[in-house]
DNA sequence: AGTCCGACTTGATTTCGATCAATCAAAACA
DNA sequence: TGTTTTGATTGATCGAAATCAAGTCGGACT
């Protein structure tokens, strides 16, 4: 991480509507504040490794963090991609563990940090912040099995067109919007090559998705859902 | 479930051992067991369903629990296998959420279950509690990551021999041990259909293990980490 | 003992997606 | 503005595992 501040009226305001103390009472928020550091990463830079002493909570306020697991011949695999206002949850061992995976800046990012030991500290005298967390991390329990069975059930144009579905701002009606990361990004979220990612759109152009960039048109929501 | 009832000596015991209750302080440990109801459940019967509101916390006491996702066609994902001392993280939902999964018994098996809400009174004033769960949390969710990584970088019989190996009882030297449960489980747990797994059992003769029926033996735990 | 049933194995086939390789497009930069 | 680098696409090939289909084993039961 570059260089350490502590937030500004911007970052106050960030952080004030990120998942986790979006819905703690004042006063938590005020510790949380007290003890949050902000610091930018460029693009590619690593937050943590995996295996490193785990002394820090990390949440995103703006850019994408991708935290992947490494084979023992350097191979990755992607585990999941946080964006604004997401606590990496990876990071979230309030007992001396360790990283679980490591977290990668996919493009110029800014983060707050926390140190674990003071988290703990505020989540003993305040259990507004302990059930905060454990909301968020059950959360992400669901989401991990989400794509754990996404992976096992369903073939890559079929993940392809959840995730769009997903992600289409309104239901129903036909639409465009734009990703909002590359599409190798997506790919490995996916679990996907990104050749394999690209041909799934191409698969899916037949049922009235249409992609130029990071632009995404969607003809037919509901065909789509029935692939 | 068939009958519930309040803890005997032997489940206090079992509870008490179990992986969230042991790290807790006494005062809480004595509310937990306050609010636990013990109920025992044939084999394959549900203990709760995907999409049901979630009301409920559960730790399991012996048996096994096999969590799933399903599929719009009915085909099913494993996503996580729950044993003795478990607590069953998908359903660590505090507000008001719904379970992310189905939970169905795979063997007969002694649950303890716990309302939620009263578990979220005892957190809010003991925090031990919650923090006890945010680290059972996040554990799960490491060991979700894994799974994760591991089906998109390894292959059938390199999951296997890395399972082998995790539940070795004796580091480095050949050693014969049990498979805790059926083979069709652990090729659910695995995220490989049965056949596969088979086949990987016999691909991996040719390294050292042996298998009979639930029994297996393992001669060269080094020659196994290296496939 | 024999019989039945579920769990497991083995074989044959097919499908999916990774990988390798070659363009192609599009930013980023001087 | 061209030049360079990075990301995306397309094609061809290969390998891993799902699936379908028999067959085998083993334990429970009468």
């Amino acid at each position: 991480m570059n260089r350490l501040m502590k937030p500004g009226a911007r970052e106050r305001e960030t952080l004030l509507n990120s998942g986790l103390l979006s819905v703690l009472g004042v006063e938590s928020v005020a510790a949380m504040m007290e003890i949050a550091a902000i610091g930018n990463l460029p693009a590619r830079q690593m937050l943590f490794r995996e295996g490193e002493p785990a002394d820090m909570l990390h949440c995103v306020l703006s850019g994408y963090m991708r935290v992947y697991k490494l084979d023992p011949d350097g191979r990755e695999a992607d585990v999941e991609l946080y964006g604004p206002g997401d606590l990496i949850g990876a990071s979230v061992v309030l007992d001396g563990g360790r990283y679980a995976a490591t977290a990668q800046a996919a493009e110029p990012s800014l983060i707050a940090r926390f140190d674990l030991r003071r988290v703990r500290d505020i989540a003993n005298r305040r259990p507004d912040l302990a059930i905060a967390l454990v909301s968020a991390l059950s959360a992400q329990l669901s989401r991990a099995f989400a794509s754990l069975a996404d992976d096992r059930l369903h073939t890559a144009p079929q993940r392809v067109a959840r995730y769009l579905l997903a992600h289409c701002p309104v239901e129903g009606k036909p639409t465009s919007f734009r990703l909002p990361y590359q599409k190798s990004l997506l790919a490995g979220k996916l679990g996907l090559a990104p050749e394999a990612l690209s041909r799934a759109f191409s698969m899916l152009r037949s049922h009235g998705v249409n992609v130029r960039g990071r632009l995404v048109h969607i003809g037919d929501p509901e065909a789509l859902r029935r692939i």
